[in-house]
Parts: C-alpha cells; sequence; structure tokens
RNA sequence: GGCCCCAUCGUCUAUCGGUUAGGACGUCAGCUUCUCAAGCUGAAAAGAGGAGUUCGAUUCUCCUUGGGGCUACCA
C-alpha cells in the first residue's frame, strides 16, 4: 500500500548567495523526492522585506540548476501571497489561537534587556494576550501601530518524531508567543511556511537543525489549523573550520565561488553529498543519478560535519581527470582567457592529454599551460640541470636537437619515439638524463615544472619543438 | 541565563555488544623519475572523562565535560 506522493521543498530566502550548506540540504531534499519517485519544489521565502538582495532569488534558482537539482512547478514566492497569509492569520484571531499585539520595538527592547540583567529567561511577557474585545477595536481603529502573535498554551508538551533524531520533546512553557504577522503586513516564517507546507502538499520537511527548536511552534500552528504535519528531518549543519555553521556572509563558500572558482558540479554534488551522509559500501564517487536511486536517508548523520576543502579538490581534479574531453574543452572556453577556438582541436586534446593530471580545478588550465601559446621566456641559468654541468648541458642541447632535427618527419606523430630519440641521445653521448631531459624540457616550457619533454615535442610538433630549442641552445653558447 | 541538538584518526566517515577499530582526503616515507603531477606500496594517526547494564562495551543507560543551534516585527 503506497503512501502519499512524496514531496519535499527547498525555501531559501533570497538574501544572497546559495552556501555548500545550504546546497547540501537542497540535494538531500531533492534525493530524498527521486528516491520516492516524488517531487522537489523550490520555494522562495522573501517575506523579510529589509534583507532581500535584488536578483538572488535568480541567481540561487540558477545555481540550483547547474547543480542538476531541477525543480518541478514554478518556484512559490511568499511576498506574492500575503493576502492568503492574513486569511489564516485571521482565522487563528477567530479561534483564539492568535492576538493582535501592539508593543512597540522600543518595549520589547527594554523588556529583553531586563530579561537578560536578571538572568531571567527572555521572551514575550504576553503582555496583549489578555486585552479586552473593546480595547483592541479602539487601538485597530486609530490605526496603531500591530502585529498578531500566537498563542502558545501553557503547560502542554509537544513531541514528534524527527526522521534523523528520532524523538523529540518541547515543553509549551518554553516556547515564546511567536510573532506571525509583522507590522508590515508580512507574515514572518513560522507561518508562511507551514501555509505554503500545507497548500503545496508537502509530505517531508529537510531543513537545518536550525529550525529544530522552532518546530513545536509549527507543530501547534498545524494542529490549531487541523492539518497533518508533514515528516520533519533536521538535518545537521555544515559548519567552518570554527565550528560555527556558515553564515551567508562567508562569500567563500557559496557555489557561486566554487562555480567561479573552476569546480564541477558533480564534483560539489559528490562532496556534499557524504558531507552528513554515507551510503552501505565503501564507494566513494556518486554521479547525482546515482545518488538518487542509492541514496539511504536513514544513514543521514546526526553530527555536524567541518568543511574540508581538501577533499573537494581531490573530488573535482578525479571529475577533471576522468571526463570526456570534448565536454571538458566545452567548459574550458568559459575559464580559459585563450580564445581556445582559433586553435586546432587536435593541439587542444593534446594539451589536455599532457596536463590534465596537473589540473585540480577548470583555472589550472591557463596555468598549466599557457606556455603552449606562446614562446616562452627562458632564463640561462635555468637551463642548467642543478645537478648538471655546463659543458655536458650545451652538449645534450644540441645532440638532442640534431637527432630531432634528422628524424624522419612520422617520429613526430609518436610519443614514445620521441622519448626513444632522447634517452638514445644520452645513451650515445654518454650524458645522464639530467643533461639533457631538464635543459629540452626547460627550453621548450620555459617551466622549472612541467610535463616531460617528449611531451611537450608531441604537442608543440617539429617546426615550434626545433625552434625552442635551437632559440635555448643559442643563449648558452653565446 | 533558559530550551534543544550533537560527540570514532587533523578532516569526512565504517562499525547494527565480541574487529589487529576499516576506508577516503590530508600528512610523511618509498617506488617511478630531468622536474612537477598522476599512479603504485607503506607508515603515523581515533572511540572526551566517569559510573552503570553485561561474561564482554566505541556500540545500550545515566552523569560530567566539550562543541553547536535557538532564544528578532531574520530566515
Amino acid at each position: 500500500m503506497p503512501g502519499p506522493i512524496v514531496r519535499t521543498r527547498f525555501a531559501p530566502s533570497p538574501t544572497g548567495e546559495l552556501h555548500i550548506g545550504g546546497a547540501r540540504t537542497a540535494l538531500y531534499a531533492y534525493l530524498f523526492a527521486k528516491k520516492n519517485d516524488g517531487y522537489f519544489l523550490v520555494r522562495i521565502e522573501d517575506t523579510d522585506q529589509s534583507r532581500l538582495v535584488k536578483d538572488s532569488d535568480l541567481r540561487i534558482l540558477e545555481v540550483l540548476e547547474w547543480l542538476g537539482l531541477n525543480w518541478a512547478e514554478d518556484p512559490i514566492y511568499q511576498s506574492s501571497r500575503t493576502s492568503l497569509y492574513k486569511e489564516y492569520a485571521r482565522q487563528l484571531l477567530e479561534k483564539g489561537h492568535a492576538y493582535f499585539c501592539f508593543c512597540s520595538a522600543d518595549r520589547l527592547e527594554k523588556l529583553r534587556l531586563e530579561q537578560t540583567k536578571k538572568k531571567q529567561p527572555i521572551g514575550y511577557d504576553r503582555f496583549c494576550r489578555n486585552l479586552k474585545g473593546e480595547e483592541i477595536l479602539s487601538k485597530l481603529k486609530n490605526n496603531e501601530p500591530h502585529i498578531i502573535r500566537m498563542k502558545i498554551p501553557l503547560g502542554e508538551k509537544i513531541s514528534f518524531d524527527d526522521m534523523i533524531r528520532g524523538r523529540v520533546e518541547f515543553n509549551t512553557n518554553n516556547i515564546d508567543d511567536q510573532v506571525l504577522i509583522k507590522s508590515d503586513g508580512f507574515p514572518t516564517y513560522h507561518l508562511a511556511s507551514v501555509v505554503d507546507d500545507y497548500e503545496s502538499g508537502i509530505t517531508h520537511i529537510l531543513r537545518g537543525e536550525e529550525w529544530l527548536s522552532s518546530t513545536p511552534k509549527h507543530l501547534l500552528l498545524y494542529k490549531f489549523f487541523g492539518w497533518h504535519p508533514p515528516v520533519i528531518a533536521h538535518l545537521p549543519n555544515i559548519v567552518g573550520k570554527d565550528k560555527k555553521k556558515l553564515s551567508k556572509r562567508e562569500g567563500d563558500v557559496s557555489v557561486e565561488k566554487f562555480k567561479k572558482d573552476g569546480y564541477l558540479p558533480e564534483a560539489i554534488i559528490n562532496f556534499i553529498a557524504f558531507l552528513g551522509w554515507s551510503p552501505n559500501d565503501e564507494r566513494e564517487f556518486f554521479t547525482l543519478k546515482e545518488l538518487s536511486r542509492e541514496f539511504i536517508p536513514e544513514k543521514i548523520h546526526k553530527n555536524p560535519a567541518i568543511l574540508d576543502l581538501d577533499k573537494l579538490q581531490y573530488i573535482n581534479s578525479y571529475y577533471i581527470r576522468k571526463m570526456n574531453e570534448d565536454i571538458l574543452i566545452d567548459l574550458l572556453r568559459d575559464f580559459s582567457k585563450i580564445d581556445i577556438d582559433s586553435y586546432d582541436k587536435e593541439f587542444i586534446g593534446k594539451i589536455l592529454k599532457v596536463t590534465r593530471d596537473r589540473m585540480r580545478t577548470l583555472k589550472d588550465f591557463d596555468l598549466l599551460t599557457n606556455y603552449f601559446f606562446a614562446s616562452p621566456k627562458v632564463k640561462k641559468d635555468i637551463l642548467k640541470f642543478p645537478k648538471s654541468f655546463w659543458p655536458e648541458t650545451i652538449k645534450g642541447i644540441s645532440a638532442a636537437r640534431d637527432n630531432l632535427a634528422k628524424a624522419p618527419e612520422s617520429s613526430w606523430k609518436s610519443l614514445g619515439i620521441l622519448e626513444d630519440i632522447l634517452k638514445r641521445t644520452v645513451e650515445a653521448e654518454n650524458l645522464k638524463n639530467g643533461d639533457v631531459f631538464w635543459p629540452v624540457r626547460y627550453a621548450l616550457s620555459g617551466e622549472e615544472k612541467s610535463p616531460s619533454p617528449a611531451e611537450l615535442l608531441w604537442v608543440l610538433g617539429r617546426e615550434e619543438g626545433l625552434k625552442r630549442i635551437k632559440k635555448a641552445l643559442e643563449k648558452v653558447i653565446s
């Protein structure tokens, strides 16, 4: 007997960039839906007018799409539904589960200050909870600024079974009379999210741990409205090195930043999936599709995970190494300052073959390959291998040049043959590897660290290769 | 201060009471080697503390400690 169709949601507020923790919450909600053949929805929680960041909703949506977390149905914008929330608030008012409050922000602040000083529990003192009907009416008639608060019943126990944490219990005496409608007419998160989750038929809420302590309020709202609450799961936070939760101000952990830095969506997905979850076996590489199939919600952890960027980098380099060449070239178009299309595709392909293992991010391409596109600057004193000597170095370069020059044209098509030529040069001239390999490699790349000389020759081709060696030779004998 | 959550190598984690506590990243060493990567081999590295339950606890219970979240007319 199948239950109702699973519907999950990710509900970001558009106050900045999507960070890695939010992405993980979205991923788990997505995976849970997919695993159960259900739907994953997105809702924009833009009820705080003061914190809105222009276009951040679009940017968040774009990043989700980039990650491959496709949602069903058009995203709901809460700001366009204020009358709906007011209507529900009115119902609560009528049933006596909510009340008007006319306390000024000023008074509330003083109250808090005093409570802190006296080391009392901090919260609203329910000053307006029992105002008389006529008093309320006259204040409303005078247009006094007001809000609507939830009337929390006293002395009750609220408990629920968190999908991840098990049974959690709260006493309503510790719960504040939560604001439901703010004085600007917008709802708070608590009202809006409960209403929307109900109206969108959300069956499972997967959200951050920071919501755990407001869950009893939400449960109370479901009860007041007479609705069945969804299953709720509170995911542990992803935290920084300081073990504090990632804040949106930390732009360096935003998914957009990782994208800009040359990380691949599949690497990010793979990485965050394992931040708080692990499969039954010891496999470590999963695509989004595989995760959708094999995700086991029961194995979500309770404890927060510290972000380990080394691992992300490792996973990213793995995906770069394994990626299809055409797709890689496609991605590089956006990242490289080099106009990739103006070069022969075979040439680019060869470059990738010899440099790919060294790339940790897409950004590394330019850093690792610049000498393929422009003649390198070669310094004379670096041409000599540190353990080698000038006479051998000169002999090595010139012999290598001669042997390469007289090798048949077809040799340049084979990495193995080119390597062979260099090896035989060493033997024939009675030199050491460092007398030949180092100077030739440096002459070709202008870099102390690079792929092997044979690889460089193979990529650069006969003409350019010999030209660079000749130039270096002139430098050492002049 | 109050309420709530959490606790295995530096980090992410495996372990459904009995294991030489396993894997991965990172670190270090070696192989390879002209260099740097990649690859391969190996090493160091963990159950916060204390009670209890049990023949036996990393695993179950409680306490302590530590960390975190919430405590807004923010989400």
